[in-house]
DNA sequence: ACCGCCGTATTGTCTGACAATTGTGAAGGC
DNA sequence: GCCTTCACAATTGTCAGACAATACGGCGGT
């Protein structure tokens, strides 16, 4: 295959990261296939996320590849292979062990940016666009500051499946200020070096944010089964509905097309 | 972007997994591009591990997508993005608590399977290789049975991360008798509904096998900086790495390819 | 010093053709 | 009647050549 080929030719290769590779004539006649061929291979490491295409400069090595493979787990719960409810029980086994690691290893830079997060955090209060946008990368930072990439990736890997998943239901803030005050607390064990603290601050939250989606799916499953007979099921899941919804997806279904051949 | 596209139709499409998707040109009428351009897209969407191309038969939707991601974090094993060790201790932090959630919801068939893997490693005792791979195939009944979809993927991700790695450090089994003692007492516990107790034996089990691979990176690392100018450095991690080397992996850099053009 | 124009290199797409592989059904032999 | 063998059709894989779209850098003008 021209695609293993190509992996050889980086993994051999002087290649930095960031750096660009041939052009595409030229690579298709190092390798002795045809343009056509090459190209799909490369489509195929550009979907891998380990190239990047940008046409009418060259295609380049990817710097990082971190946060890009969040599409299989998408496409997981899409399929039903894994359900929302497990991406929160991962959630809250993998969150508090990263709180319990970041009390013992983050350095001055993470809590920093820990910090910077929780600001925002507070001045966002009441947008709720913004305030999740923010705690999530406060949950990034914590993550980050256990200084395990295996462990960072995984998470952003959740995280991209959670947000940019189809049902979109982050549960979320009935009470900004409450949520910041556990937030911050969290942030203040994790500075303070209280590993075994953090670790219960943080399973608190997890479990705190699975209820609430819980109790949003709930009442999802039967809006009208209740005997109520009004439009909506109750003003609290509307509410959280509505906070919850970005506008202007990339993959909004604008081109409805028909499978049906003619 | 085609590919998208093509994601949308198998999103709404009445595509079961492991149907059948209409024919390049086809398809390529279907959407309005080129058959050169849809196959590119294709590619993409194969490298993603959604669709499955036959040739001379079809492309077919991937009935199932677990399993198919490890090649990412190889990736970012080989950009030392990621650290081996920070995938043990990954490990350590996931496994137990499969374990713990197995002890809770395993069904009949889970147990039989996992002592079908501990069968199969008791009778391939004395060959390592067959072992491990029975070994890998025990945990990974534990992690099925935890019936978390989303952490048996996270699992097999680092499984295969691990097994297919270049540096192929598994440490292993210095004494297999000792080994499948504890598989066998993890297997009780979790069979007995022992929730804590699994995940503290299923947490030894990792710890053992950290430590082991510990051993052996220091031993690698400095094969000869020990006063001794014997060619091995020990015995022992001889041992180990003559016992961890499997025979002809598909990623052999059998061909050389020199990268200066001409 | 700054701005717009243009040429060049590169990726993106299209067209048409042929090779390689697979599944199927028909013909023939047992 | 059943099985093997062969030829055919459908499908993916590969190739060659051309043109469009885009981005970067140099050049000249202001």
């Amino acid at each position: 295959m021209v695609a293993s080929r190509i992996e050889a030719l980086v993994r051999s290769g002087d290649l930095k990261r960031g750096s660009r590779l041939p052009s595409e004539p030229r690579l298709a006649e190092m390798l002795g296939v045809s343009r056509a061929s090459l190209r799909e291979a490369l489509k195929g490491l550009v979907f891998l996320g380990l190239l990047k295409a940008r046409a009418g400069d060259g295609t380049y090595l990817q710097p990082s590849l971190t946060s890009m493979a969040s599409r299989h787990l998408q496409w997981m719960l899409l399929l039903e292979e894994i359900k929302y409810m497990e991406l929160y029980e991962l959630r809250e086994i993998l969150e508090p062990a990263a709180a319990q690691l970041a009390a013992r290893r983050a350095t001055r830079d993470d809590l920093e940016q820990m910090k910077d997060m929780l600001e925002g955090m507070k001045v966002s209060a009441g947008d709720a666009e913004a305030y999740i946008r923010y705690e999530l990368d406060f949950h990034g930072a914590i993550t980050r500051a256990a200084k395990n990439g295996a462990m960072h990736s995984t998470m952003q890997m959740m995280y991209g499946a959670l947000s940019e998943g189809r049902h979109r239901v982050h549960p979320l803030v009935p009470d900004f200020a409450a949520n910041w005050e556990r937030h911050e607390r969290i942030y203040k064990l994790i500075a303070n070096g209280d590993a075994a603290g953090a670790r219960r601050a943080v399973t608190a939250d997890v479990k705190y944010a699975e209820k609430l989606l819980q109790d949003n799916l709930q009442s999802m499953q039967n809006p009208n089964t209740r005997k109520s007979t009004k439009k909506a099921a109750t003003p609290a899941a509307t509410k959280v509905a509505r906070q919850t919804t970005r506008g202007s997806s990339a993959t909004t279904s604008k081109s409805h097309f028909h499978w049906s051949p003619k």
